[in-house]
DNA sequence: TAGAGTTATTTTGACGTCAAGATAAATGGA
DNA sequence: TCCATTTATCTTGACGTCAAAATAACTCTA
């Protein structure tokens, strides 16, 4: 009996007119995922960087040399509005991860470079993150890696596509 | 292909010494729980409430009557922090939807309940709320939507318990 | 080539969260 | 009974996010 039974439970009692089926499988998710961001943080963190911070640095460095995408693209990428997006590029820039490269092109639009520096860190932080994944899958059975994986999938492109 | 996989391709070219097998499961699984949270607020949010607000009265409501739980039991259910939890609390209070009601057996503890206001939000609010858990597991067919929940079951435990 | 509309980015102000510490009350062993 | 410890809740200050508005530069059409 987890967590989420016992919510379930509680409504059944109190509300027995719902039918909270559907309740059970969007606690699930949601709880996992809380879970995992705080077990993910724990070692984004050790790196100095929040996830914020290590989101934009990876997706800079995993669209390649020479790793420089404007705000619009890094904003395009992470689900966020685009003033987060300002303030997460003030952030790396103030810690010398990032640095702001003016469009001579088009005076409206920037692009936003990695630094040596930050490129050395997003490389040993991703290495140390892409651990810390298999570490959070490794109780799962192949199979069930496996078939969790697909079903996300299907379920994800209700939402995206 | 889906974002995700774009993603792990993005990972394959300039990283191949990573195995990113793991970062395609917990990359969907991130993004459905930012999907499905928005979708989530649009509702708790046209009655007035953010999921924090909805949480916490919806703990009260369905621990049964009189609808009367400490902030440690609230604490307990909802995954955040002893000083955000009295900032919940007084924002509700505020909007008359909950009341502190000292304890005369234990100066240090309070019971936060239900209003009759409180009360009849929350009874409307969840009945959307279940509503829209429906359509938002829609897109799955059953056998899916058992699976999926099995599987997120299963990883779960390996969390809490 | 002037002006209206569009696009890219930043600014502003409010809000929710957290970690760490403060406060206040209860407990339990000497 | 006293005092150190524990427990319950709240306070503080910093931070990340958002929605909406502001700024600045580009585009297109008449």
């Amino acid at each position: 009996m987890d967590h989420v039974s016992r919510i379930l439970e509680q409504w059944h009692r109190e509300r027995p007119d719902l039918d909270v089926t559907p309740m059970g499988l969007l606690g699930r998710l949601g709880r996992l995922h809380a879970h995992l961001i705080r077990e993910v943080e724990a070692v984004t963190g050790s790196y100095g960087l929040n996830r914020a911070s290590f989101d934009v640095l990876a997706t800079l460095r995993r669209s390649g040399a020479p790793y420089e995408l404007s705000p619009s693209d890094l904003l395009a990428a992470t689900m966020v509005t685009s003033g987060t997006m300002t303030n997460r590029i003030d952030q790396l820039e103030k810690q010398g991860l990032v640095e702001r490269i003016p469009n001579p092109e088009d005076g409206r639009s920037v692009k936003v470079g990695l630094t040596d520096k930050g490129l050395a860190l997003i490389d040993q932080a991703v290495t140390a993150h892409v651990e810390n994944q298999h570490r959070l899958t490794a109780m799962l059975s192949t199979e069930d890696f496996q078939a969790l994986d697909t079903l996300l999938g299907k379920y994800l492109t209700a939402f995206e596509d």
